[in-house]
DNA sequence: CCACACCGAGAGCACTGCTCTTGACTCGGT
DNA sequence: ACCGAGTCAAGAGCAGTGCTCTCGGTGTGG
């Protein structure tokens, strides 16, 4: 009977937890959609609007308008890093980088707004709070496990060693992917990470308009090069 | 007596235009000023009250918010570029390229804000006017340049050739930069100015964050790699 | 000398994020 | 069974925004 009291208590409180998430959930909907519609700078009261409420009862949801814009942030690394984890795995390491790139690309290209988010300009008085970084992780660490994996299957070349500080750093980056990986190897696959989120950025913020029309093959050109660079081989 | 009269017509309406043009520059001075405040969205009744006017005859200037920011992006375009030519010329290619980036990247950290305008995302309802894209391709043709002379003084080798659309588009960049250099050279050089860009823009929008402290060694790290990517040797 | 173009200021519109208060509703414990 | 506590949505309101329009004043060009 106890048992059974406390699973009431539980489930009448998790009814409510549940329809405050749903509601929370409808918000997020919502507001992403606006999102797609007219970029970052979203209004509360459209989208308070769109679900047919007052402004002010979306407060009761989302404390600000950054913590909404958090949530949202929050949902597009996971998004992104569930999409870069569902790529299935190639014979060779140079490929699997280049097809998880090509799943990056692919969600940016879907969710350009939400890409823009979390990977444009920061907005101004928006602090990312610590919440986010789990989450941020995810689409690294799924390149990271591809050469992590071509270190110790020997697919992978390790350049010229870096001292100082910088090799300290790739170092402590390293035994984060792979203890005993080589720093350097570390260094070089963090390099490709902003290679492909600078080539997937320059796509999608117009820097190649009037230039280059051929985007997806520019973009396996880009990234054919930088798996030659870190040294992943077949 | 007639070319007094033409040149006194002529400095007189030159006046007017000066007056208008150095209050344009007021300004712009002075938005700039509130950018590297409180970033991107720039507040034209801020700005008007810092210049101890009303916001109404802003407008006698700039037609609209976008019109300033337009401004403002060609200026950021003009400065770079600038700060890019200014780079004195060192004695090998790979060199070159490298303390021309490093110029871009000290220009960007001592200006974040005008790169994010011009680097990050883009401001949703914007459309960035044609009137930009001669300021814009200055930092560009400066990185071509080292490219093109490495590549008729022997300096650059030229990887595998690429056919296809992305070859022809290669082919024509090419033709820009210097007629007769290799088409994928000319690709392999966009490739490794995006590179610039990405890694500013990573250090600039906090993708180091947590993770990486020497930033300049680490810029400097992956510059090294643009180089021996593009294929520029000494 | 006068008309005309320009310039600055103010009022005003529709919008924004956000706060506070008010009234209704539901839920838990006595 | 009832009543206090907590939750929720709504409305009014504040300070701020981009932008338009109209109104006086001022200097220039013909």
């Amino acid at each position: 009977m106890l048992s059974v009291w406390h699973t009431d208590s539980m489930s009448a409180a998790s009814l409510r937890a549940r329809i405050r998430a749903e509601m929370s959930d409808e918000i997020k909907a919502a507001a992403r959609k606006h999102l797609a519609i007219e970029g970052a700078n979203l209004s509360l009261r459209a989208v308070a609007r769109d679900l047919g409420m007052a402004s002010s009862a979306l407060y009761r949801y989302f404390a600000s308008r950054d913590e909404l814009l958090t949530a949202l942030i929050i949902d597009a690394y996971d998004a992104l890093g569930a999409a870069a984890e569902a790529v299935p795995v190639f014979p060779t390491a140079p490929q699997r980088w280049v097809e998880i790139a090509h799943a990056v690309r692919n969600w940016a290209l879907a969710n350009p707004h939400e890409w823009a988010l979390v990977y444009g300009s920061p907005v101004p008085g928006y602090q990312a709070p610590s919440d986010t970084i789990g989450s941020a992780t995810r689409v690294i660490f799924a390149f990271a496990r591809v050469v992590a994996e071509a270190a110790t299957t020997g697919h992978a070349v390790a350049g010229s060693p870096v001292d100082g500080q910088l090799g300290e750093e790739f170092h402590a980056l390293a035994e984060l992917a792979l203890p005993g990986m080589a720093p350097q190897l570390a260094g070089r696959a963090m390099a490709g990470w902003i290679q492909v989120c600078g080539a997937v950025s320059a796509e999608l913020f117009g820097q190649l308009a009037n230039t280059i029309d051929a985007r997806r093959e520019f973009f396996e050109f880009q990234m054919r090069g930088t798996v030659d660079w870190i040294g992943l081989r077949a």
